[in-house]
DNA sequence: TACCAGGTCCTCG
DNA sequence: CGAGGACATGGT
């Protein structure tokens, strides 16, 4: 199986996902925002940077299009910053999140994260950058909340650090190939050694997956 | 109307 | 360990 080849059909199949999807200001839900123009949405009210962990959280086993709602509902609530979510009130903040499911549980999820980045990070994810990839992965992984597929949508998505986002999807496509692993870190290490190690992508191919796996007519 | 979605944690053997 | 269950809403 040519790795690199199977994301060139994707990506001729499927085209430019753009992912991480973020939430703009002016015109409503929108999608494909480059990673360096995101900067320029920071503000006190909103961290699009801290929104894409926040997305990365929501998603757990949950619709995108449920996740939307929820972020939505928290950037009109101007919460959407690790300062702001670590002091809301959790019933607040499962209302907020209501629409993206296992709400309570969720809530606790993004308080404990948004408490630590506050501690340790003065309340900027993007702080966690001066860190090694693999070092920040270990540390998000002792977080209640955050597994490895989460711990490592935040650093390539987030971060722009590269390593290879593994879902079920993912899973899928190579068991189609007849490529199986016992563990996560199987999978991970499996693409990280096959692709270049290229930030855009890792992004991009992870995001490629999800489409055709949604895709009931996938041919890929 | 069932089934499922861009997982993670907990419990029990 | 590893299997099985809990967590929850909205879309198709």
């Amino acid at each position: 199986m040519n790795i690199f080849g199977v994301y060139q059909k994707l990506f001729k199949v499927y085209g430019p996902q753009g992912w991480w999807p973020i939430l703009v200001l002016e015109q409503g839900i929108k999608y494909s925002i480059p990673y360096r123009s995101l900067s320029k949405y920071r503000a006190s009210f909103r961290d699009p940077y801290f929104e894409i962990a926040v997305g990365a959280i929501l998603t757990q086993s949950t619709a995108w299009k449920n996740v939307a709602i929820a972020i939505n509902n928290l950037y009109n609530a101007k919460v959407l910053t690790p300062n702001k979510i670590s002091r809301i009130k959790t019933a607040r903040l499962q209302t907020l999140i209501r629409p993206a499911g296992y709400y309570k549980q969720k809530a606790k999820k993004l308080k404990i994260f948004s408490d630590w980045l506050v501690k340790n990070y003065n309340g900027d994810i993007t702080r966690l950058k001066r860190c090694k990839a693999s070092e920040i992965r270990e540390k998000l992984l002792t977080l209640w909340g955050i597994g490895p597929e989460t711990a490592d949508s935040i650093i390539l998505y987030a971060l722009n650090k590269p390593l290879f986002v593994i879902d079920e999807y993912t899973r899928r496509l190579c068991k189609k190939y007849s490529v199986e692993f016992k563990e996560y870190d199987g999978y991970r290490e499996f693409f990280e050694k096959k692709l270049p190690k290229n930030n855009k992508i890792f992004q991009e191919y992870h995001a490629l997956i999800v489409a055709s796996g949604k895709d009931k007519h996938t041919k890929i």
